[in-house]
DNA sequence: TCAAGCAAAATTGTCGACAGGCGACAATTT
DNA sequence: AAATTGTCGCCTGTCGACAATTTTGCTTGA
């Protein structure tokens, strides 16, 4: 609704993102964007200064770094949660099902798409872990990790390799190995994080601040 | 100020939380409320149902161990990352302080003044871990925490031990140890999280849901 | 007596308006 | 020329009012 109308377009990092200015466009009153703002606050795309209004969210690498890390303890948690409580077996179809379809959306100009479907899986997990604070925070990352990824677009070299690389914590899901289910994520979002880490310093070293 | 003063009186969980009510008793527009309101369901203390207002937010025994395990995996990576950033001299003696603090408020009435002690301590930690995300994360659930305790009023029996039991964090904080203060703090919020959920538990077998 | 329907009260969602605060720019001073 | 101060305009914070929706209490009928 209003959110998408909100992110969907052209905005830099750091933007001001006027309430009066937005209410205008659409045609509303300030009220329902004052509400959207917020949700959008608190799902961490925009921050608040008292007076000011709301800005497009700025990220560094060091605040990367801390996302992943994050996410890393969750995901780690809720991998090894799902096999504790024997549920791997009640949701392996279904996490099969969409690695097959992000290695079909490993085209270039489908990559925005393959990372949905990349969140989707891992939320497959996280949700099926039987904690629901790990599936709240997850959620919340969720959108930011989202954002950022679609203005990066391509960190990785070869998506194909990327989506077949969640085979590796199917695998481990099945053999029922608590603690093998836990390093085969590790290992899996490891990865991602040195790289999309990387990325983002190099792009540091060019220019200043970046999204 | 007007958070202040929505919480800290007489509210049952469950309880509806009319915007309109509290804006005229603290003789305010309904605005500013509504503010406050979104900022207390960020917080955790508030949901909000579309078209239905604010309502206190009530939590079961499965959700509060959920908030402890999701604090475990926070708080062991946090004491582990302080080790391994070399930043353990640094706040040891800022640790060391709390915890005699909080020896020195054991009296049965100060158990609330206690209890934001030792969330002291443990922010402290988890700010000096350099990871921007997990304070983030810690602060959200600090508020939930504290007003919950602060309900249960005595889940422990000993509040002294309580209070001593923390020094067992600085002494592996000292070693230098990364993963023996992982394993300290591992502990403390195990023990913690047992007793809570524990005392929780006996509540619920009584009566229905509780905050 | 109880259930269903209806009407009235209450509450949220939205609106336009006004006051105060902040930043930007110009004028003045050093 | 650089820095400080004064002014202007835009934007947020707050307000009271109206419309839409939900809840509640009452009436009506079986």
């Amino acid at each position: 609704m209003l959110t998408d109308a909100i992110v969907s377009g052209r905005l830099k990092p750091g933007d001001r993102v006027a309430e009066s200015v937005i209410a205008r466009d659409l045609g509303v009153s300030r009220a329902p964007v004052r509400e959207a703002g917020r949700l959008l606050e608190s799902a961490g795309l925009l921050v608040s200064k008292a007076n000011r209004g709301f800005f497009v969210r700025t990220i560094d690498s060091e605040d990367l770094d801390s996302l992943y890390e994050l996410r890393l303890c969750i995901e780690r948690e809720a991998t090894a949660r799902v096999v504790r409580e024997g549920r791997s077996g009640e949701i392996i179809p279904t996490l099969l099902a969409q690695i097959d379809e992000m290695v079909g959306l490993s085209q270039d100009s489908q990559l925005i798409y393959q990372i949905g479907i990349d969140l989707k899986f891992h939320r497959t997990i996280v949700e099926h872990s039987g904690n629901r604070r790990f599936l709240a925070v997850f959620d919340k990352l969720a959108s930011e990790i989202q954002a950022c990824t679609a203005l990066i677009e391509r960190v990785f070299d070869e998506p194909g390799k990327v989506a077949r690389n969640h085979y590796l914590i199917v695998d481990a899901l099945e053999t029922g190995d608590e603690i093998a289910a836990r390093e085969a994520m590790d290992y899996h979002i490891g990865v991602a994080r040195e790289a999309v880490v990387g990325h983002f310093r190099k792009l540091e070293a060019e220019s200043g601040a970046q999204v």
